[in-house]
DNA sequence: TTTACTGCAAAATGTTTGCATAAGG
DNA sequence: CCTTATGCAAACATTTTGCAGTAAA
């Protein structure tokens, strides 16, 4: 994954209505860094601290809230209590590892075309559907481990 | 959908190990009664509460947590702060209005059978696939209006 | 009678808000 | 300058916990 710089996060904020402020160019770095953990805003404000001892948690919470407002980031849908947040690089899904609750993402041009394709031919009594979300439920397992596919339910 | 009567509820709660409280068995009528609109723990203390003026939130907290645990409940996936629940009687999934912010249930065998070909198809890298979930986002139309399709995407 | 469960209240957790001050354009 | 954003702290919302008393088996 390549970052922006930061005149090009300078550019995209500008573009969005939003002041540059120093605050939010490191706060979007950092859950660009973070990338991998889909961080919560606590995540990212114990990341920024060291470097930016005067940012408060406050300020990441309402900096998360405008970039997923303006379609910078996008939320983890997700269950459970904490708001998880993800760079809006490139349409993925997630895999959540029941075995270390990490959520890993994963892309799949070929089950995007097979859902949009369905979606498409598809009404569905009363509703007009905007947009569709997975989640894979599985757990890791070591790279030289033969892999398998034990059960498709829920 | 039809519920069970208060002794098939003595026993699924007895076959899971736990006592058949009065308080288990109301929650579990609540949770059911309420299906539609897949109820948080407040909304499930707010409906007892008239009937059962001595129940407390803690008790409907502990007993939803003990119910998704044992499987007789299921925790409905979608972002935002509360939890929310679901009588786990059928395979089903959810579709989210964006204009009434309701969570409504969607069943499609065709889309199951097409997810459950491709997930059993495909190897995912270094991750044994159990299960998936999807949530639909879109808006109610009225009943007598043409449904179109407008855009798939995210 | 023994064990598990409830109610209560306090604490923990996570998020939002209001406002004076500071910084960006 | 004028606006918008920040930091701080307090408020708010939701969930969890500990424990004495209560009810189920």
């Amino acid at each position: 994954m390549q970052y922006l710089t930061r005149d090009e996060i300078r550019q995209s904020l500008t573009e969005c209505g939003l002041k540059a402020t120093h605050q939010r160019i490191v706060v979007l770095e950092a859950v660009a860094e973070l990338h991998g953990s889909h961080p919560t805003a606590e995540d990212v404000f114990q990341r920024l601290k060291p470097a930016n001892p005067t940012i408060s948690l406050g300020t990441v919470y309402k900096t998360l809230d405008t970039f997923t407002e303006t379609g910078m980031l996008r939320r983890v849908v997700w269950e459970g209590g904490r708001k998880r947040y993800d760079s809006n690089t490139i349409t993925h899904r997630h895999i959540y590892c029941s075995k270390t609750k990490e959520i890993v993402d994963f892309e799949d041009k070929e089950l995007e075309q097979l859902l949009i394709k369905f979606f498409s031919e598809r009404q569905v009594e009363n509703f007009e559907i905007k947009g569709f979300s997975i989640q894979l439920t599985g757990c890791k397992v070591e790279p030289d481990k033969k892999i398998s596919i034990t059960r498709v339910s829920k």
